[in-house]
DNA sequence: CTACTATATTCCAAAAATGGAATTTAAGGA
DNA sequence: TCCTTAAATTCCATTTTTGGAATATAGTAG
């Protein structure tokens, strides 16, 4: 029950749904999530924390930066499920649309560092 | 999107979800879904409402009493597909198994006019 | 109409979620 | 070692959520 409505509470806010639909695009750092979405880093920061702890998200350290990318959900049936279908839901949303087609400007490289 | 974030606040809630199952597996009325969730009326009929407003749940009202049932959520694609799938997700969960098995026992006739 | 009852709503307090500034941690380079 | 930088954490204010007491509404029966 509690690994369940982590799920749901982690898809409950907006900003962590485009986190999940845009690394479904590709994995990024947190300064590029934080950029992309227009808010600070420590939320962006807690954010991919909520995600991970309900098994949606996880990272792997480069260096300074840490990359966060998509589970397949293997462990979790509800992780799975949902995650497949998020592939195709929400496709035809305005802000994701938009968020997916600024996604290959943001860079690291181009960001971080200031 | 703010459809999706619905459906996923809504069954962000132990209580909420723990109605969705009970309503599985037969409509009820407030009482009976407070009297089982020993919660307040006011608090039952606040989760009703949340779960209604998500597409969830609707509702026919049969004189004084108000019959809750779960949609069949064909309008929602996130509505029909979680819904489909929370027919089997939870069904180990104990503190769901001990709802169930209590439910037959929880009737409008006994329960209400206090 | 009045009395009664199941539900909805209002109101308020307590708890949890969200966001950002400031700080700390971790990793790399000099 | 010291400096720099990306990310995590802490702290605090604001907002949202949750729950119940009190009240209002709606439907029934007399």
């Amino acid at each position: 029950m509690r690994k369940f409505t982590k799920v749901m509470k982690a898809l409950s806010d907006p900003n962590r749904v485009k986190i999940v639909k845009m690394l479904q695009h590709r994995a990024m750092c947190v300064c590029e999530i934080r950029e992309a979405l227009g808010i600070s880093q420590p939320s962006a920061s807690k954010h991919l924390r909520i995600l991970g702890e309900a098994g949606l998200v996880d990272y792997r350290k480069d260096g300074l930066w840490v990359n966060y990318f998509l589970t397949d959900g293997g462990e979790s049936p509800y992780v799975s499920s949902i995650m497949g279908n998020l592939r195709h839901w929400l496709e035809d949303d305005p802000d994701i649309g938009e968020l997916i087609q600024k996604l290959p400007a943001i860079r690291r490289e181009d960001i971080c560092s200031r």
